[in-house]
DNA sequence: ATATAGTGTGTGAAAATTACACTACTAAAT
DNA sequence: ATTTAGTAGTGTAATTTTCACACACTATAT
């Protein structure tokens, strides 16, 4: 049992897509960075794992190092181990997304020196990013687009208690098209894990819309219950 | 730019799970180890990635090495970092997993000393594997067959020429269970890529059946084509 | 010739998807 | 009190897709 493991000069990092939906827009949170390389740039939250850490805890704490979050469920969606990647060494870096409720208006703080500061960027006309940072998110994006009809994840963008019309137009975000309202509404309803509370919005100066509440519960079954060929 | 990347004592490691269609039933590739740890237990074909390697680089190569398969289009889908999944260390792997026509009878021959041999294995009814081997392949099993209906993966496990009932049959190994074979054939032609062949099959007892071609420049548009909520 | 084993084709019923336009409600302005 | 502006909420018919189902054809082996 004595035989060792190689020693190789190279560390992995942690990168995370974090996405929200405000404003009827789409968003990710970048970190203007603090150190080089790329210093001053903007750049996914992310950093390097320590060595007595699984990566799933790495991304939970620099995440929080980073923007002041924590709590979020992320999950690990590729990693990128092409040579060059950063400019100091080997890097192999896994990648990690999540959503958030951004109304959850928790303050963006920056914990460790690393970052300046964290912030919302729309998904649309995003700015040059640090390394290959833009692959990732584009690699992220095109994931959670993807799992959007598989998996729970419009749910956990928005808050507790949402309205149809929130729920249309985040989906209206992640696939940048729109959809005919009664339609979008008879087939979300017609899946029965929403449910319908009895309680309408506030504080809007229009007709109050219904609020739901999603039950995930239910959205197992649904999905379990999913499409093969036929038969 | 004169910061330095920090040295931690951690390496990484590629794992392939490779899928193999043969005699109706569904195999992976597995090696029996030459090394400790694990002396002489079987696991999955993988090794340590070297310095100047990138991670896709390195799958090859080592798959290569241990089963002297080469040339395979192998796909990362998942990263394991857990701190003790290797009683050595600790060992960050990326999984891969590749299709592959075991018809293409190559054989299997082990370049290195790190496996005293390769061979394939009916995914039912897998013995103990090493390290989180068995996890690893039980998240690609899973992977695939959820890609079974959105990536052109069958084919890949068919050999170039085929018949509909081998890939109805193919179909049937992953989602274990059985289709209709009318309501099959129509979805499968439905599609539009399928090229029907003027050929039949060779040397077989019963009535020839026609061979078809999978036609990848049609595939794409069926897959872009993909579905969303409705509208 | 005949038994066997696999290929190959069509139709009708049910379900899901799509297209499409108006009324109901609320708050604010007048 | 009435109007206005803005969004919520609803039904139906046409079309398309899915599914269940049964029998004839071809080739080989005996």
């Amino acid at each position: 049992m004595e035989s060792k493991l190689p020693s190789i000069d190279s560390v992995f990092s942690v990168d995370c897509v974090i996405f929200g939906f405000d404003a009827g827009e789409l968003k990710i949170l970048l970190i203007e960075r603090n150190e080089e390389p790329f210093k001053d740039w903007l750049a996914l939250p992310g950093y390097f794992v320590e060595q007595n850490e699984s990566i799933d805890n790495a991304a939970a704490r620099i995440l929080y190092e980073l923007t002041g979050l924590n709590d979020l469920h992320m999950e690990q969606f590729h990693t990128f181990g092409e040579l060059n990647r950063h400019p100091q060494g080997r890097v192999i870096t896994v990648a990690y997304y999540a959503l958030i409720r951004t109304s959850s208006k928790k303050e963006l703080r920056p914990i460790s020196q690393y970052a300046k500061k964290a912030f919302w960027h729309p998904v649309n006309d995003l700015p040059k990013l640090a390394f290959d940072h833009t692959k990732i998110f584009e690699t992220g994006f095109s994931k959670i687009r993807r799992r959007l009809n598989t998996q729970p994840i419009a749910f956990e963008l928005l808050p507790e208690k949402f309205t149809l019309t929130q729920l249309q137009s985040l989906y209206e975000a992640i696939e940048n098209r729109k959809f005919d309202k009664r339609n979008f509404r008879k087939k979300m309803l017609g899946f029965g894990f929403l449910k319908e509370l009895n309680e309408k919005e506030k504080d809007v100066s229009y007709r109050a819309a219904k609020l739901y509440r999603f039950d995930k519960r239910r959205y197992m079954k649904v999905l379990s219950d999913e499409g093969g060929i036929e038969n």
